[in-house]
Order: structure tokens, then C-alpha cells, then sequence
DNA sequence: GGCCAGGACTGACATTTGTCATGTGAGGCC
DNA sequence: GGCCTCACATGACAAATGTCAGTCCTGGCC
């Protein structure tokens, strides 16, 4: 049987080097192309054609989840999962619908990493259970297009003025979706709501 | 000679892990204890004596400034040093006032961080240069004690009132401490300013 | 001592933000 | 068609926030 194909993708050179070793290390694994962006995990896919892409979600240059959509199209062949570090379990949702096959906590173990290669090139999905438990309890999006679009330009604190000459709308008209916001949030303010929306993964 | 015994401290079992494998290949380093909390790391360390300790900037239970303040204590003769994620120049300052002894971003290669390890064993310093140049380009803090601790309540997206009591000051003060702060900081408004202040560490 | 710089602190005033009542139009349902 | 729900949109009003002018105290300096 010929080993797997794999493509690592993290920014972070001192884990993905280590992270090669150790999967060089299972004589099932073989690491053919490593990159340190979304754009270059992108090129080196193209270039080297992997059966598996393990990618972190938080890359310069686009993360790991619009990576796994532009594979998708490109690679229909080529199996995605994701790798992250603290939390983000927001991200979830989104990266299935994305294809994505395998979502992990960088606390695994890096046995169960190899493992969960194994599972997704098997054409199987494999999602940490906690992560699983936090998206589920987080729930949907309560929040409309608009509310969340907004929520999204107030999260930097531009003034609401500032907000709503971008949107084109009335000072007025985004107050109010603002506040509609933060109230299906359970947040005091608009910065808060917006914290909170970021964290769940609804931005 | 006698290998350098290594402390490793990382949440992330598979980067921990990992690392653990990369550095086992260099002859003179020996990792001789893993931790994955700040609590953990001290009382790892005090069981087996390191020579260096290597310590994420983020896990649970205490950031590694403070386990490396604890160390400096408690194990003078161990050296400390940190390995952090993106960005967070602001912690340099504090870390080095710790006696933190290196300070590396986790993009470097495993090399790198061998030779470090050898550095900071045989009584020296590094810090990466560019972490180096953000910390002095963000220069040292403009803010008052105060206005720092108010800053620090106000993050949170508390409303005026409540940090005005929890500080025992009257809310016009509060505003004025945060208004004065906000624009030492160029920011529009306290929420922006917290940001800011706690992106360069001054909080 | 007299002077000055600057941090801690306060209340009055203007601006910004959040809340509320209300209107419009699109889509589902009987 | 008539009725409902809900997202989108607005302006008036009240509450929270930011700005300003000014007092008090401390410490350095001549």
C-alpha cells in the first residue's frame, strides 16, 4: 500500500516542523509539501496534489476554512481538516459547509492526529468532541444579515456616525439594529454584543 | 558533558509533544518534564530541576510571565524563557523585568530554538529582533497608574457606572480618567483605547 | 518661601448612544 | 384576498458617554 499524502499548512514554522517529524514517524504518513499562508498552502496543493490538507485556521492571508473552500473546487480529490488552537468552535459551522472533513483542538495528541488522517482520507469525518459540544450549545446565528454586518464594522469602535455613512444608512436605522443586536445577545452595548458574536463564531 | 535538562510548558499537547520529538534529536538537550498549565509547570519544575524552561505565553492557569516570575524565585538557578504566538510584543517588557532570559516567536524553526536554549543556558540573552522592534516602537506606557486600572475595568464593556463603583470614584472622574487615556492613546472612544493598550502591553 | 508641573478628582455642558413607537414591504398560510 | 410574521428602516426622546474648565495636593526646583 502507498503512504498518504500530506499537506501541512501553519504559519507557525517551529509546529509545523515538529508536526512533520512526527508524522514522518507513522511509515503510513507522508509529508509532501508544507506552507506557511493561505495563499502558498493554495500553490503547494496545485503543485504537489495531497490526498489530505491539515490546515490552521488562523493564517496570514486568508484562513484555514476559505483555504478548505478553494480546495474544494480546485482538488475535489483532496480531503481537508483543520487544526486550531484555544477555542474557536464559531468556526465550525462554517468549515463544513466548507467541505471540511476533520476539526481538531491542537490539544490532541499528535497519535490522534495521525489517526484522524487516516479517518478523513477513508473518506469518513472525524470532529472533536468538545468543540462539537460548544458549537451545538452555541447554536445558530441569531442574527439577521443586516444585524450582523454592522455588528461586524462596529467591532473595531468606529463611532456609529462613521458606521452608518459606510452602510449608507440612517445614524438612526443603525442604532437600532445595533441594539436589537446586543439585546438577542444578552449584552449591555454594541461592544460587548459584538465581542460575544466574534466569539461564537456569528461574524 | 551532560546534557541541558529542558522544562517544556505548551497547552497544546501536539505541539508540546512535537517539540518534545524535535529537540530530542539535538544530543545536549534532554527534555526531562512536560506541563500543560502554569500550575503544572511549577510543580513539574520543582520535581525535576531543569536547567531551562521553555514556556508557552498562553495556558490555563497563569500566563508564563508570571510561572517564569515564580521560577526566578523559587529555582534561581533555571533559567526561563518564552515562546509565544503571534504578535505579542507587549509582554516583553514584563517578561524580561521577570528575568525571562529569551523571547521567541513560535515562527522560528526548531534550530533556532535549540540554540537558543543553548544561549539562554550558558547565561545569556535573546530576543527576537522583531519582537525586539515592536516593543520599542510601541514604546513605554504614557498611561498614569490609574488611568491603566480604570482602562483595565473598562474592557470589558462595563458601563461607567459600575467601574466608578467598583473603584470607589465618583463617574465623572472615570470619564475622565478613560477620556484622558483615549486620547494619550489617539483612540475615539475607551473601547478602543482599551484595545490599543492591551495590543502593546501596557495594560 | 515662591513657583511650576503634573496627577487625582469633581461637576456642568454638549454629544453620542440606546430605547421606544411606528411605518413599509416581502413572504408564508388559510 | 386577508391575515400574520418578520426583516428593514426611521425619528423622537432619555440615558450614557465624552469634553471642558477648574480645584486640591504633592514633589521638584530656584
Amino acid at each position: 500500500m502507498t503512504a498518504i499524502r500530506v499537506l501541512l499548512a501553519d504559519d507557525e514554522h517551529l509546529i509545523r516542523g515538529a508536526l512533520a517529524a512526527l508524522l514522518a514517524l507513522e511509515d503510513d504518513l507522508a509529508v509532501v509539501a508544507e506552507a506557511a499562508s493561505g495563499p502558498e498552502a493554495l500553490s503547494m496543493a496545485r503543485a504537489h496534489r495531497p490526498d489530505v490538507a491539515v490546515l490552521d485556521l488562523q493564517m496570514p492571508g486568508g484562513d484555514g476554512v476559505s483555504v478548505a473552500e478553494a480546495l474544494r473546487r480546485e482538488l475535489p480529490g483532496c480531503a481537508t481538516m483543520i487544526v486550531t488552537g484555544h477555542g474557536r468552535a464559531g468556526h465550525l459551522k462554517r468549515a463544513l459547509a466548507a467541505g471540511v472533513r476533520g476539526f481538531l483542538p491542537k490539544t490532541v495528541s499528535a497519535q490522534r492526529l495521525a489517526e484522524v488522517i487516516r479517518t478523513v482520507h477513508g473518506g469518513h469525518r472525524y470532529i472533536d468532541p468538545e468543540l462539537a459540544a460548544d458549537a451545538i450549545s452555541a447554536g445558530d446565528s441569531p442574527l439577521t444579515a443586516r444585524e450582523a454586518e454592522l455588528l461586524e464594522m462596529a467591532e473595531d469602535g468606529a463611532p456609529i456616525n462613521e458606521i452608518a455613512a459606510r452602510a449608507g444608512l440612517a445614524a438612526g436605522t443603525v442604532r437600532n439594529y445595533l441594539s436589537s443586536a446586543a439585546a438577542k445577545l444578552g449584552a449591555e452595548n454594541r461592544h460587548t454584543a459584538a465581542r460575544m458574536a466574534r466569539e461564537r463564531g456569528w461574524l
